[in-house]
Parts: C-alpha cells; structure tokens; sequence
DNA sequence: TCCTTATTTAGATATTTGTCTAAATGTATA
DNA sequence: TATACATTTAGACAAATATCTAAATAAGGA
C-alpha cells in the first residue's frame, strides 16, 4: 500500500484518477487534459499502474487506462482505521 | 489537501499517525519509536502538523503531539468520491 | 544562576521525484 | 513495405525530500 499513498502524493496522478472515476481513457486522451509532456503523463500512468490503482489495456493503436478500485478501498480502510481508537469499540 | 496527500505518503509519518491513534504522545516517546534520530521525528511532525494531520501542545517541557481527524475525513471523502461514478447516483 | 532534559532549527548531503527531449516500440493502413 | 499515429523507454537535469550532526531554544530544578 505504500506504493498507492506514493501514488496519491501527486496532485497531476489524483487528477488523472478523477479523470477515470468517469469514465475509462486512453493515454492520449488522457494526457490532451494536461499541460505537461506526454512522456511525463505515460509515467505518471505507470506509478498509477504500478500501485494497482488503474489497470492497462491495449486496444489496437491506443491503450486504455481503468480505474482498479481495490487499492483504493484498502487505503479508505487504512484512514477510516486511524479514525477509531479502537476496532473492537462499542458504539454505544 | 494536498499537504496531507503528501504527508501521507511517507511510512515514518504514517506510523507516527497510527502510535498517536491510540493516545496522544510527546515528540520524545513518539522518536523512541524509531529507529531515526529525534530532529528527523521533528521534521516529520512538523510535515504532519502542517498538514493538518497533527496538533502540539506544549506541557512544560514536553510537546504533545494528539491526531487532529478533520483533515483525515476529508482525505476519506476524497478517496470515497473516487469509488462513485456519480455523487448524486440512485442507489436501485 | 547553572545544569540537565526536551525539543526544534540550521545546514549539509545523498536519494528520490517530476519533468523534458529524443529515440524506440507497437499497431494500422495505403 | 513504407508511412503515420499512439505510446513508452532512455537518459539528462533541476527540484524536492529524508536523513544526519551540531547548535540553538525552552523549561525545570538545584
């Protein structure tokens, strides 16, 4: 998971995520939202890819980029953990 | 946010956020905890109060350190709007 | 006031990170 | 095959980061 909190550190690869929570893209499309390189974004898409938050999928010429949801549920547990002082607490 | 995002992605830092889950602890108790020396512990809580993810206290001599959460809920809202195509969708 | 303890600040340094341009790879089509 | 298009890989470089030691600040007690 330390490489998803990594991942989540930049604020061009959250942007690109939110691009994805609509809907699934290729690299071009995705990388025609920025203003950096395109070199830069196929990077920035392999942290992504790398930290199991989007998945790759070649299509003929393009590649289409998806957002892999388990990742980031594992993280929402991790931060809703830090929340509670205890797992086991009763709630009333 | 994007300070929290980025205080997030540092192991150290997420492990002092975890100690300080179960009490609010001073800068010296938190550095036992490690093996890196004190002033790097003090960067580190520096990086996470500015953040937000952290409050002081001075207590004579000591400084406590007590988990602040309004920034982490926002964190989880961030993370949460990912998960859903749209905020506003019907749930059947 | 002097000494001890707790913590931070300052400054240096090695590593990591984000970005770029140029080149390579993969695919489609004439 | 030749060409164009989509994307990644390679290599370089500047900026940011994590760490350290040494020094400074703050507070308490003799």
């Amino acid at each position: 998971m330390n490489e998803a909190f990594k991942a989540l550190a930049d604020p061009t690869r959250r942007e690109i995520l939110q691009l994805l929570r609509e809907k699934s893209m290729n690299a071009g499309d995705i990388a025609d939202h920025f203003k950096i390189s395109k070199p830069s974004i196929s990077h920035h898409l392999n942290l992504l890819k790398q930290a199991g938050l989007v998945m790759d999928e070649r299509h003929g010429q393009h590649i289409l980029y998806t957002l892999h949801t388990t990742v980031v549920e594992d993280v929402i547990g991790w931060m809703f953990n830090i929340l509670n002082k205890q797992d086991k607490e009763e709630s009333s």
